[in-house]
DNA sequence: AATTATTTTAACCATTTGGTTAAAAATAAT
DNA sequence: ATTATTTTTAACCAAATGGTTAAAATAATT
């Protein structure tokens, strides 16, 4: 129970719980999954899963915070780079893309967990919240309304725009995949398409 | 138990523990509802819920149905519309932003309950599958894109784009508050705005 | 080899949870 | 007024659930 020394430190089991409980909590949510199920598949004492992480909450909150990271982390830094706005917004379209078929389950499962409790995310929000960052795209769009080159339009609604577009197909996967009657090789083959078309369908929809 | 002539039938208390379940499920999910819970704030007791509604997964699959049926029901008759493709775009911008505005829960609580258990849709689609409506909107768009009106696009990849820009917004509200620092009544502009602009951008996006 | 520290387990525990039962209260039918 | 029916409740129950404890197995240190 209490670590002293940990020179050995035998990580693989500590490892695989993370891995399991990933799975259970951004597949079933902190409700829905059970420890006595996360035990069972990492192989082990649901003791052990306690002896390693103390309670579910801090299980959940280590999981929450590591996909509430791969939500915005690259995102943030693509917005702020000095590249021509066109060429960012095919850069995020396929940023997106690469990393949602990379997590599928990511962005519904954080987008569920703040809608059950937004105060989680009240710690996790430090770099997001420097006004820079969308000061900054909004000066890049500002610049491309002037010179003509774009409709005008805010950069906070093109940012949700572009998100929407990227995320959604993936958020309703379940859903429009039944309703489409596709299966999974046609779904992922409707989203290879979606990659190409996405960013021109966005520069269209602003460009002049 | 077993009711046998229903005359009177008072349904004041059916329909509190409807609307106090609906209340219940759509924020937490099947599995973080609970049925104490849905009694308590009914105000009677919980086995009044099971007399009326047998079990937690009937009463479930009840409001599932009702908040299913909302998602898609106005939106096939709007897509088998006879009218240009253009009004048809901003009519169906208009309808969802004004169905999310009124059941702003619902989306995300389909969304996730179909993710848990896909086979829960199985029963619920009928209508949607009629291939009649889809092919008869991608006639149409097939239409405008040989009279030059429009860029190449697929009917399946134009109506995700126009539900994902619509409802995203919806469904990641708590996050997007918090992420952009607004208060619910900025929010609700933002919205506003988007209501008026969405289907402008989506037009803009396939137009020559 | 003996001791110390770490990892893992089996057996519990208290609480929560969905659900049941039998009786009481309220309402309707005769 | 009496009987039958429907609605509502209090008290239970068994299973599930997050968590704990003390001891056993394993590894590290001396």
């Amino acid at each position: 129970m209490v670590k002293i020394s940990s020179k050995k430190k035998d990580k693989t089991t500590e490892e695989a719980i993370l891995q399991v409980a990933r799975k259970a909590f951004t597949q079933k949510g902190l409700s829905g999954a059970r420890m006595q199920d996360i035990a069972d598949e990492a192989g082990i004492n649901k003791a052990l899963v306690h002896y390693y992480f103390e309670s579910k909450e801090k299980l959940f909150g280590l999981i929450f915070d590591q996909e509430f990271e791969k939500f915005f982390s690259s995102l943030v830094v693509l917005i702020s780079a000095d590249i021509p706005l066109f060429e960012k917004i095919e850069r995020i379209v396929s940023l997106d893309i690469a990393r949602l078929s990379q997590f599928p389950d990511m962005p519904l499962f954080v987008i569920n967990e703040v809608s059950r409790n937004p105060e989680i995310m009240a710690k996790r929000l430090k770099r997001l919240q420097q006004k820079t960052v969308m000061e900054g795209f909004q000066k890049q769009i500002n610049s491309e309304i002037k010179k003509g080159n774009i409709k005008s339009i805010s950069a906070e609604q093109l940012l949700i725009n572009i998100q929407s577009l990227s995320i959604f197909p993936f958020i309703a996967k379940p859903m429009l995949k039944k309703v489409m009657q596709k299966t999974e090789k046609d779904y992922q083959e409707m989203i290879q398409v979606r990659k190409k078309e996405l960013a021109t369908f966005i520069i269209n929809a602003i460009k002049n």
